[in-house]
RNA sequence: GCCUCAAUAGCUCAGUCGGUUAGAGCGACGGACUGUUAAUCCGCAGGUCGUAGGUUCGAAUCCUACUUGAGGCGCCA
């Protein structure tokens, strides 16, 4: 007999009267006195469950398919009929019912079959995947990742796996996580009383990596069109939404290639990822627009068929400056964007995703190229409604003077990052890239607004169990 | 890290001005009914009111500290 997934019962075209075996997790039972029982079994597959029909003429209805409660695990074996009522094409009239495993005392079971916020599903999130929201969640973030992947494997580029220990304490991206082998109770110290990493495992300070960019330039320097797609560590106390201390970045990086090239990429990447998913996930969608969001599905079909809007920082300001509303934070040229404007700017002034490109270089980071007017840097920050900045890039400074004397108004030491430098000495070419947050992408395209909710088991300030 | 708000049944919440035995819905359990699917109806069980102090004749309610959570800001993806 063969076993089916709930998603190929539901969506393959099985035949009527086949008799096939399917394993899950009940979602519900109902019971009625006419001498049948209802289980629904979900299995993860797909959104839907399948309804399976138990007689009482089954040996174990009384003792135990009638104490069938939400997810206790179940072996299923019957044949496919036509469905009798509404809301499903077919179900299985069941021959045996197996449960594998009852939920020990169901009135405490923590994911019982009611709403629940998703804040309490946090505190459960080895259970809270057995719930229609983190399930459909648990899809579309696989869908993403795997699209992801397809679109840089189709149009050429490479995966590179940029290390997660790091010796460069100069990224700049963030605080970051110390790694050690050194014994905490007794650190050994320098004759100066400081803590000598030479003794430590690497023989210098490691920590764990707050971006890959760097290593991944080296390699775009060599095989033109890279990313790379891991985890990625930011030690910051940050207490929102939007923020996690381990989260998972998409970094591009392109040879030859200016600040258009690289928004042209990230844009078409990005729409490549929402039609994917509009297509692949097309019932966690309306799940998702039916009880998070309304407008998760339209607002996604109607960017993959427009373009993103563009516009410089300068003009930017022009717009913030000539609106009537009012900001907490005061605006001119030079200030660095708050939530509050980027929210105006994509959600109020342009309506969909915004490329803001071309910032003043007093706030971004040293390896940002430097533009003509000296003023500014080829920076673009991609910001979403709902979610504020969801992709950030820029096109690199390959000019080996101009670099080393960005580094200096940043007061970095050259010898850290001389290998970085050694790639505007040796076959130096334009080059940009960008990085791309994937739970914001995620958040972004179900609607789901906390970041704690689209990744697995979240880490973040005080929060790391599971 | 800063600001604001919150913590009462398994979950979501109500609880008036500080006053007798702390309530509801959902869930669980029992029953009725039904090809049901967020079923419906009836019934029953379920509480050290986050923790520790304090004020008071009396505290879920007022005060202090702590813990935890949420939202906003900053940092950023």
């Amino acid at each position: 007999m063969k076993n089916f997934t709930v998603k190929e019962l539901l969506y393959s075209g099985v035949e009527i009267d086949s008799i096939v075996m399917v394993k899950g997790w009940a979602r519900s039972r109902r019971d009625s006195k006419a001498g049948i029982s209802f289980i629904t079994v979900n299995d993860g597959s797909c959104f839907d469950s399948v309804q399976v029909v138990a007689e009482n003429k089954l040996s174990n209805y009384e003792t135990d398919i009638l104490r069938i409660t939400k997810d206790c695990s179940v072996v299923i074996t019957g044949k496919v009929v036509k469905s009798l009522g509404k809301g499903q094409s077919i179900e299985i009239v069941a021959t045996t019912i197996e449960v594998v495993g009852f939920v020990e005392n169901p009135d405490t079971y923590p994911v019982s079959p009611k709403r629940h916020t998703v804040e309490y599903l946090r505190d459960v999130a080895h259970l809270r995947i057995r719930t229609n929201l983190l399930g459909a969640v648990a899809r579309v973030r696989n869908t993403v990742s795997f699209a992801i992947h397809e679109y840089f494997q189709k149009n050429g580029f490479s995966w590179i796996h940029t290390p997660i220990i790091t010796g460069s304490d100069a990224e700049g991206a963030g605080e970051m996580f110390r790694v050690t082998g050194l014994n905490l109770n007794h650190l050994p110290r320098t004759d100066d009383g400081k803590i000598d990493f030479k003794q430590d495992f690497f023989a210098k300070e490691t920590f764990l990596t707050v971006s890959g960019q760097l290593n991944l330039e080296a390699y775009c320097l060599a095989m033109s069109k890279v990313y790379s797609f891991g985890p990625t560590f930011r030690a910051e106390n940050s207490n929102t939404t939007r923020h996690l201390a381990e989260f998972w970045m998409v970094e591009a990086e392109i040879a030859f290639a200016n600040l258009t090239d690289n928004a042209t990429l990230a844009e078409d990447l990005l729409k490549y990822v929402f039609k994917t998913v509009l297509d692949k996930n097309a019932d966690d969608m309306k799940f998702f627009a039916e009880f998070i969001n309304k407008e998760v599905v339209t607002r996604l079909e109607s960017l993959v068929n427009s373009n993103f809007a563009m516009i410089t920082y300068s003009e930017a300001i022009n717009q913030l400056l000539k609106t009537k509303v009012k900001f907490e934070n005061p605006v001119s040229w030079g200030i660095d964007l708050a939530s509050e404007h980027e929210r105006w700017l994509c959600e109020e002034y342009v309506g969909q995703p915004t490329i803001v490109i071309d910032y003043p270089k007093d706030f971004k980071a040293f390896y940002m190229r430097l533009n003509d007017d000296g003023k500014t840097v080829a920076a673009m920050d991609i910001l979403a409604p709902g979610i504020g900045e969801i992709a950030g890039g820029a096109q690199r400074e390959d000019r080996y003077d101009v670099l080393v004397s960005r580094m200096n108004e940043f007061g970095m030491s050259q010898e850290q990052l001389d290998w970085y430098l050694d790639l505007r000495r040796f076959g130096s070419v334009p080059h940009a890239g960008f990085g791309i947050g994937l739970e914001r992408l995620i958040s972004y395209i179900t609607g789901v607004q906390n970041i704690r909710d689209v990744i697995p088991f979240p880490r973040a300030s005080k929060l790391a169990s599971f």
